[in-house]
DNA sequence: ATGCCGGGCGAAGCCCGA
């Protein structure tokens, strides 16, 4: 069985006590991270790998950076995501690992938020939807097991979210990012949470503003995408809520699911 | 309600997130 978890930590440097208590508590195979607001020669390498954890990083000064945590060592594919030479946000990265019971492909995800709508920020989180459809859809042509997590900026459906109304117009609930996510799913990926849970309010981002967390006033934005290989391997998934309810908590929990990789049949047999 | 919170940067107050 391999655990594989992702986290919008909003700050590595702010959170670090919380990610290795949480690393210590959960001990998952993989964690992707995103928000990190570091350069990699700032990333808590050290203290993150006395934990037993190696860890590929796309740092990025004050904004983004996302990284890949994983008890096994990481073979770095890409650093960025490929279609837009220019891009210079770390939004991206992506690994192979050869885990005890076969090859896993991970990408930590920080997918751009896309507000204000009239702004460019929009047309920069639609033509970065487009290039991850473009690679997502490549990767499937490899038929390996693959996880694309982390923060999708995307609120999938009316059951994930508090007040739909709240968020009409929003580029986390407008029609085309909702399409751009589902085009991913349409291609072949399978939300990990939803193909086990099918019940609403199920969040994994809370505002730090109007006390959001305490009236459960959330949105799931999170996700977990598998390749038809992986999701055929799919146990379990689910969000912990807990370090949403520490202090100094970020405003986004971890996700997770675990995966029945061939091995582990072997192991039993 | 385009910001009531929180982080970065940098040393006050602005930019940004979702």
């Amino acid at each position: 069985m391999v655990k594989i978890a992702s986290w919008n930590v909003n700050s590595i440097k702010a959170r670090l006590p919380n990610v290795l208590d949480w690393l210590k508590e959960a001990s998952p195979d993989i964690l992707l991270l995103q928000e990190l607001k570091c350069v990699e020669e700032n990333f808590p390498a050290l203290e993150i790998g006395d934990l037993g954890y190696n860890a590929a990083v796309s740092g990025q000064k004050t904004y983004n950076g996302v990284a890949i945590l994983s008890k096994t060592p990481l073979e770095v594919e890409q650093r960025a995501l490929p279609g837009d030479e220019s891009d210079e946000q770390a939004r991206y990265i992506e690994a192979v690992t050869q885990t005890d019971a076969g090859p896993l492909r991970v990408a930590s995800i920080y997918l751009p938020n896309g507000n204000p709508v009239d702004s460019d920020k929009l047309p920069y989180k639609l033509a970065w939807m487009a290039r991850l459809e473009a690679h997502a859809s490549a990767l499937l042509a490899l038929e390996e097991v693959s996880v694309l997590g982390g923060d999708y900026n995307v609120i999938p459906s009316d059951e994930d979210c508090y007040d739909a109304v709240a968020w009409e117009g929003d580029a986390l609930y407008r029609p085309e990012s909702r399409t751009a996510f589902r085009a991913l799913l349409y291609r072949g990926y399978t939300d990990a949470f939803r193909a086990l849970h099918n019940e609403p309010g199920a969040y994994t981002f809370w505002d730090y503003q109007r006390g959001a967390w305490q009236k459960d006033n959330g949105i799931r934005i999170d996700h977990l995408l598998l390749s038809p290989q992986a999701a055929d391997l799919l146990a379990d998934a689910g969000i912990d809520r807990k370090p949403r309810g520490k202090e100094k908590a970020s405003d986004h929990t971890p996700i997770w699911c675990s995966l029945t990789l061939a091995g582990d049949a072997k192991a039993a047999a």
